[in-house]
DNA sequence: TTTATAATATTACATTTGTAGTACTATGTT
DNA sequence: AACATAGTACTACAAATGTAATATTATAAA
């Protein structure tokens, strides 16, 4: 899998929220500085181009979809961080963001043991 | 702090490594496909004009140093995936690495629990 | 059926990235 | 001093990225 660049990111994150837009949907779902309606397009045909996302034809338009889910790119991710950063171990990383947040590795564990009785999230 | 390239990350990666080192060294570094001694010179003057690297003059060469640690670049890349895939949960990272794996949180505890008697890593 | 509207397609262009050849410079060797 | 060697600096160039203007096409309205 190939790693998405910033502005395919944003817009993957704006598909994935929505399951499915038009463009000019995409350019909506956009928080600040919006970007020309030709701009996403750009994006969108270099992300078909990579199969991260497919169209269909609906009505006389194209409506988007993700073929990649944000599941499948945060296990990549994640997967990349480790592997390059922490020696492929979980233990490792969950260490490093204790100490970067000043916390306990029981602190850690105390909030891990609370979202277990989460509602999943 | 922008985010590293491909080609950036792996220079960096040697660097972080050595310590320092001159372009030879950072040559001689990669594992596999061994770049031109020039690609490595023309990434390191990237580096060093985002402030990644710096680099002195000694005897006659110049030996290339990173400016930002690795812990600091992993504290920003954590940082990041928490935020955009984890809604800023380590928890949530935790679960999903957890099913990702065929975990249970239990068994995540464990290995943590584990990791905490170990001599630092 | 001309006209407006909304959509996509085509084209453009600056910047960044990846890769490296050639030029230049300093120093060590004969 | 002339030459080889080892290093950096300069230049080049294709591909990818970011951004968007303009052109074309397909309907909807008048």
């Amino acid at each position: 899998m190939k790693q998405l660049t910033k502005a395919e990111e944003e817009v993957m994150h704006i598909l994935w929220q929505k399951e499915e837009a038009i463009i000019k949907e995409v350019v909506a779902g956009f928080k600040n500085k919006k970007p020309a309606y030709n701009t996403v397009a750009t994006v969108l045909k270099v992300l078909k181009s990579k199969e991260f996302v497919d169209h269909k034809a609906v009505g006389n338009t194209y409506v988007y979809f993700p073929l990649i889910s944000k599941e499948e790119y945060s296990s990549y991710q994640v997967k990349h961080l480790l592997k390059n950063y922490f020696g492929g171990s979980f233990a490792r990383l969950a260490t490093f963001f204790a100490k970067d947040n000043d916390m306990s590795l029981e602190d850690l564990e105390d909030l891990l043991k609370a979202s277990d009785n989460d509602d999943n999230q």
